[in-house]
Order: C-alpha cells, then sequence, then structure tokens
DNA sequence: AACACTATATCCAATTAATAGATATATGAT
DNA sequence: ATCATATATCTATTAATTGGATATAGTGTT
C-alpha cells in the first residue's frame, strides 16, 4: 500500500471526518459539514470527491436499504469509512503532531 | 477578527503545525516536515506560505540572535506562532471532530 | 580568490484542486 | 403538475501546488 494515495485534499479530508464515525449519505455528510463552521461545499464538489475517495479505497458506498416510506425523496447512497480511510485520518494527524515535537540533532553539546 | 483569515491550506497547516510547540527558521520547518513523512514541501512553496501566514497575523517572525560562530551559513529568520495561529489549528481540529460526531435531528423519533 | 555550504527570497510554467453555476435524472409527497 | 429530496455530471474560473531556475548574503575551506 502506497502511502501517496493517503494523501488528502482539504474537503477530502472533512469529507473522511464526516463518517468517522457513523456512515451517512451525500447530504448529510454536508449537513454535518455546514453545522460544525467549515468551509462550506457544494454538492458539486462533494460527489466528484467521494468518488476518488471511493476509488482510492478510503470510503464505501451502499444503496440505502431503508423502507420507502422512511423518508420522502429519492434513493440515499450510504458512504462508509474504510480501514484504509481511518489511517489516512491518522496518518495526517500523526504528521501535524510529529512535526510539531520534532527537534533537529544537535551534534555534541 | 473574521474566521476567515484562519482557513489554511494543506501546506499552511503542517507548517503552521511545525511552529506549534517551538520557533523555527525556514530550513528547519523542512526538516520537520521532511522528517516525518510529510509530503515534500520545497522552499519554493515554503517561504510563500510563511509571508501568507505572517501577513494573516498566524505566525511571526524576527532574525536570530545568535553569535555567528553558533551555525555556519547566512542568517537565520526565525517563525513563531501567534496566538491567532494557535487558535486556527484548533479550530481545524473541532472542525474534524465536529462533523464525525455531529447527528442530524430525527423529528419525534 | 575561488569554491562549497547554509540560508532567505522571488519568478515562471505546468499541473492539480476548489468553486460557482447550470443541467439532468429519479423518487415521494402535496 | 409542482415541490422537496437526492445523486450525478459538466463547464469555466480561480486558487494552490510543484519543479526548476535565479539572486543575494554570510561563513568556512582550499
Amino acid at each position: 500500500m502506497s502511502e501517496s494515495n493517503l494523501r488528502l485534499t482539504p474537503n477530502q479530508e472533512v469529507i473522511l471526518a464526516a463518517l468517522r464515525l457513523h456512515r451517512r449519505y451525500g447530504l448529510e455528510i454536508l449537513a454535518a459539514i455546514e453545522s460544525n463552521g467549515g468551509k462550506q461545499i457544494g454538492f458539486n464538489s462533494l460527489y466528484p470527491n467521494l468518488k476518488k475517495l471511493e476509488k482510492k479505497g478510503l470510503v464505501q458506498s451502499e444503496w440505502g436499504d431503508e423502507p420507502p416510506e422512511a423518508h420522502s425523496g429519492a434513493r440515499r447512497k450510504y458512504y462508509r469509512i474504510t480501514a484504509a480511510g481511518i489511517r489516512a485520518l491518522e496518518i495526517k494527524q500523526e504528521l501535524l503532531a510529529g512535526v510539531a515535537a520534532w527537534r533537529p540533532e544537535t551534534e555534541g553539546a
């Protein structure tokens, strides 16, 4: 697994984070971001990014299995984070913590 | 303080993170990132981004006060994170945590 | 003096990503 | 029919990243 697949753009990172604890469908991801004061990403950014994340193996999708009376409107497609997706979020956090703590080797002292 | 100033590009985020705990000079920031497996950012990306961060008030800079014999080579310029810079990193983390935990209001039950 | 190394800094061109707006399709409710 | 929900794509513009080059300056070595 070359770790270059795990590199995330800012939008991909928030989208992935929105899936970290719960599976969600598209517009639900958007609502989660908007409710938390994130920079507004439109569905024109959302769907292509979900597709890219899926292609990289960081998320999986499945069509909603709810009965039609459960909600109005069209079918929902649910997105779920994969183990590789979780790892991608972790790697980013480890990078931020690592660069902060890093110290140069002072030869001698 | 409009929070739009606090929006960070990916490179700006790692650079800021590298300054979170220690003041550092340019090439030291690069070394910190490289040592932690971050995507390689060159000094052609570094200096313009440091300037942008300074303009936004997220970092401050000062010329090194070391005696000339402390290290070989040219003068170092040290960068230091500001309170607003710390806040920008926090906001990002809160966003990631917030979107993960968010739940839609289920009207009724 | 010439050279190498460290260090900051800018410029250009090419690629990639983000953003706004429009359009299309499908489903269910009023 | 119309409205609201929902997924999906397209185009054009703007912003960000990247690689490569160039410039300047201080310090140590040959």
